[in-house]
DNA sequence: GTAAAACTTGACGTTGACGTCAAAGGCAAA
DNA sequence: TTTGCCTTTGACGTCAACGTCAAGTTTTAC
């Protein structure tokens, strides 16, 4: 397919999908006078790509990351940095967990102010108690 | 304290503490001189600030929020809008754990090329058939 | 009293993932 | 063949949350 119609399918730019081509983590054949042509299998890559952008990766990251999910194999080196990543999302998971319940406290007092059952302050770490 | 023990206590720069200042998101009280002084409770409230931020919360939408947090009271409308910043969060999460399961995966293949026991590519959704 | 450290404002620089023209060429339908 | 959409490369623009440098003032330490 054209990159018309892999934008639409993947629900991303044209311009999105040469930009990944330049960054080297998304690759097409070429028509003679220079189209680009994808295969079906683009669309889930370029999902894949989203969702680890989405993760916070970087295109040099991901660019990295990818031969070794086409390879399904990866020197222990690129192991470790693969496990650091994900030990970030986990860590990121954590911390927009937390903000989500302080907005969730905060959603609750805001939009109740008489109920307040709760006396932790928003300020206030509720499971900490050094300041 | 004067804005260089707050960085130190909040972990972060005191260009970044100016810059909160600026974006109305951090007030500050000014000695005659023109230095910044601030209570104990800036520590939290840029602690809450950073957080903010790292769940994808910009300067304005922050700014917006904050005095909610201290009147302990919103505006039906602005409840709308802590609502659809919570939801965003929520899905943000979702986005974050599959693509960590992701990496899962691919770390068990990379890792130990030999066990492969699950049939499933990482190019392909295992939850969902439609391709 | 003096030197070092901390503070001030101002302004330009950075980074990443694109958006947005512009000018030109490619391709299927009528 | 013409119409009209699709595609190409190139290049500048954007936006946010700061980094960084400059040049001057204030506070602190000795």
């Amino acid at each position: 397919m054209r990159i018309g119609e892999l934008a639409r399918r993947a629900k991303v730019s044209t311009r999105a999908l040469r930009y990944y081509e330049e960054q080297g983590i998304l690759s097409s054949e070429r028509t003679p006078s220079g189209q680009r042509h994808y295969p079906e299998s683009a669309v889930d890559r370029v999902r894949l790509i989203q969702q680890l952008y989405a993760a916070g990766l970087g295109s040099r990251m991901i660019a990295s990351f990818l031969p070794c999910v086409d390879a399904k194999h990866a020197e222990p080196e690129m192991v470790e940095r693969l496990r650091a990543e994900r030990a970030r999302i986990t860590a990121s998971v954590a911390e927009l967990q937390e903000a989500g319940r302080r907005l969730d406290l905060l959603i609750e007092l805001a939009a109740y102010p008489g109920r307040r059952r709760c006396p932790a302050s928003l300020d206030e770490q509720s499971r900490t108690a050094t300041g």
